[in-house]
DNA sequence: CTTTTTTATAAGTCTGAACTTATATAACTA
DNA sequence: TAGTTATATAAGTTCAGACTTATAAAAAAG
């Protein structure tokens, strides 16, 4: 499965969003999912065994409870896929002179 | 449909790869998705459509041909959204010695 | 020790997106 | 002008993935 069919599901992006916050445990992922999504602990226990097999979360067992973290590898194969379209609009990070000026030239190019 | 759930589809990504690297005609994007999908010139015609219907994609009319160019507005949604998780990772631009020693701190907070 | 909590997984259901065939329409060609 | 090309859309089909209920197993609580 590609990454980007991962994140094809408003519930698991949804699911990253709260991990990029911090850990959580699965219990109190399930809590917010039911209540934006309302869909039932198992439906959300099985959205995150796609994070986990995908490699884009991480689960450690404490006691009867599962702490889930964001793993951001497959992120970033989808920035590297963004890469070929990024020529075409401004880059978003604060940039020496030459990259600004780099950055104009292609705007100015694209227009 | 969010940008995301149009990106969830491997076939409309291999478009959207062929339209980065210049504007093509309906039935050259139809020769190349055929051959690696092996589905029909309406299957593709409909993902083109999920395409421009979602911004992704324009089609301006040549004769009997349409001639598509990629639209890459929503993709800065997409990179926009990835934007939560880049402080997990290592920027890829070059950068001031103060955001790389910024980088390796938060590289080795993650560790 | 029994009951409760937590959460993953199994098994079954269902629907919509991805597919097909068919065709309409516009433009081109001979 | 008739036949061909190009391509979008309509209508129908199908199946994979998102969902449910049920439950097993581990840990915690009383």
């Amino acid at each position: 499965m590609h990454a980007f069919d991962v994140l094809g599901d408003p519930v698991r992006r949804r699911i990253l969003e709260l991990l990029a916050e911090g850990e959580l445990r699965s219990g109190d992922i399930v809590a917010v999912i039911q209540r934006e999504f309302g869909i039932t602990q198992a439906g959300v226990s099985q959205h995150l065994k796609v994070l986990r097999d995908n490699g884009f979360a991480t689960a450690r067992v404490d006691g009867p409870r599962r702490i889930y973290a964001v793993d951001t590898r497959p992120m970033q194969d989808i920035d590297a896929w963004l890469e070929r379209f990024r020529q075409f609009w401004e880059p978003k990070l604060s940039a020496l002179d030459t990259e600004i000026a780099r950055g104009r030239k292609q705007r100015r190019a694209d227009d």
